[in-house]
DNA sequence: CTGAAAGCGCTAACAA
DNA sequence: TTGTTAGCGCTTTCAG
């Protein structure tokens, strides 16, 4: 259980520390012979860096942050699988963070990673205020980049989609199908993701003249049960919607389920759409039209824009003007909706 | 960008870093005044520990890694979640990393998280064999434990379910429901789960005199495409069976899913169950019967075990005989099978 | 109660 | 080409 160090590799090869290193890491000239017998001994002991040594050393962990607020929503797991995959090209490593929708936890996670001298934090901020004062304050101390969502009134990087114009799309293709009346389900506003739709949704709304009745917007959680719930409400309270449009995947199957179980019909009586195209949209019943986000797209230029970031601190640069990357989702047509498939914008 | 260091707050507050670091830390006695201008200083600062340095100086780092085979799998992702709420009770980080069910890729996880000096590593690996020999390697040099599934003739600690028990209770519950022959849809053999779970189904087949056809074990891996492709096998190649018996949810999603495309009725001409509970399940068209694994207690488990470990290393004492943990597993029963539903065992 | 100093394991100057 | 040494930031003896 005795961690082999570069002093036991050193002493059986007979060379100093410094050659151990300089083999190790192959940074310095060494000769072929020295070279042998020191790998040798390496091999033979077993030996491994100790990598909390050589951050400590040189400042740099190789290691990237990530906090998301909810580990279990399908949708950012695999946001997180794009992070590992576009990281992984550069040869980082991610310490995953879950903040339980909670920007109390969230901020003590943001602190642990700063602790532990990541070389940057990606973070999809749980709350739209609430998230501000850690995710600012830690942006002052690493590269940062928000994901996703992001914080009223903070100035770091941003990547993420136009939910304006993705909303855009989704209200042309009801509207298509012949919806003229429209309901809303999403979280509290509590988050730029439900304020940024529900503002495209209000929005296009308004340009298309479908009516959106105030009882028709319904804010509780990203989460199946709630979409259940909202559905049951809308259905049961007076004249249903001839769409109902909710803030993710999530939501859009509890949405669904309720109405196969109420007996209502979609699309045939009600359209359906949901947001993210996580695995599970397409299992449905029927199988949910929905938005999808280009993660792999996102992922990779938010590692861009921190590897960036990192580079600009190294050469002790002022920081520029922050970016936010705004990319275009698209439409995938499925079943819960009514108009055939579009392949234009 | 600059981090502050103790020295920098032991000069503003005017005393020696080991009196900040006492401060700091809490131990040893230090006067109230001290006390006060030391925290005073560092709050001015801004000061937050370097657990680098911390890490480099105690060796330890308060981390426990954890890989797992798929982190876009709904099962594992909620057993993160249960490990992360435990650990977070001792005051420790996880540090999660994501195998993609390739046993390179795992080793290469193991040994960065050993670098990384994790205080002990939880595991489920990948391949029944292949992944053996770093799980090996890596539990010589730290705490280990294996999570839910394990390697056969590695000797760590291991916590998860009991399979067989798990399939004798599905199996009777199918029996029950009429069924009187059955199939199979598993990941290839290559894992304990599918081992254990193949296993028991096909001993208590036996015993209920409930017939498989050798073409009726099909193999492929966990995921939704394999369980629609399966089942449309079962169901063209001539008489189909009376039940499907899958080795986890996603696949079984997929089987209904398959069958509802296909026009078979469920459970009305074939039975189907799933394993593992994840939210998901309930959500299929018919929500799934399957079996509930006690995540939490399992986290629980496995976190002790490692601490358990840990001390044992403290106190250089031997290492015990490895334990191994098998929780009781409880069958779910939904719409997916025609047997009323059971209290009991 | 407080300070000086050693040392965790590693790497990069600097010397030889 | 190789060795010596300083030092990353922290904690912890050991003196005072």
């Amino acid at each position: 259980m005795q961690r082999v160090t570069i002093a036991q590799v050193a002493e059986r090869a007979g060379v100093s520390t410094a050659t151990v290193s300089r083999v190790l890491s192959g940074r310095g000239p060494v000769s072929a012979a020295v070279r042998q017998r020191v790998r040798l001994a390496a091999d033979e002991l077993g030996y491994q860096v100790n990598s909390i040594a050589r951050a400590l050393r040189d400042g740099r962990t190789d290691t990237v942050g990530m906090v998301v607020p909810s580990i279990t929503n399908p949708f950012f797991t695999s946001l997180v699988e794009s992070v590992e995959h576009a990281l992984g090209r550069e040869g980082k490593e991610l310490f995953l963070c879950d903040a339980r929708s909670d920007p109390g936890i969230e901020a003590r996670r943001l602190a642990t990673l700063a602790a532990r001298s990541v070389d940057g934090i990606i973070v999809s901020p749980s709350h739209g205020t609430l998230s501000g004062a850690a995710v600012q304050e830690t942006a002052g101390r690493l590269p940062l980049v928000q994901l996703d969502r992001f914080v009223g009134g903070t100035s770091t990087d941003w990547v993420g989609v136009d939910d304006v114009a993705a909303m855009r799309q989704v209200m042309d293709h009801l509207h298509e199908g012949g919806a003229r009346s429209a309901a809303f389900v999403g979280s509290m506003l509590t988050n730029s993701s439900t304020e940024q739709r529900f503002d495209g949704f209000r929005r296009r709304a308004e340009d298309l003249g479908i009516a959106v009745d105030p009882d028709h917007v319904l804010l509780g959680d990203y989460s199946v049960d709630w979409g259940e719930t909202a559905a049951a409400r809308l259905v049961s309270g007076g004249a249903p919607p001839d769409a109902i449009v909710c803030a993710d995947d999530l939501i859009a199957l509890g949405v669904t389920r309720a109405c196969r179980a109420l007996g209502v019909a979609v699309p045939g009586r009600v359209q359906v759409t949901g947001y993210d195209n996580i695995e599970f949209s397409r299992l449905g019943e029927p199988a949910l039209t929905t938005v999808d986000q280009p993660r792999d797209r996102i992922a990779a230029e938010a590692v861009r824009l921190l590897a960036a970031a990192a580079a600009g601190d190294a050469r002790r640069e002022e920081r520029g003007p922050s970016a936010h990357i705004a990319l275009v989702p698209s439409l995938v047509v499925r079943d819960s909706t009514r108009a055939g498939p579009r392949t234009g914008p």
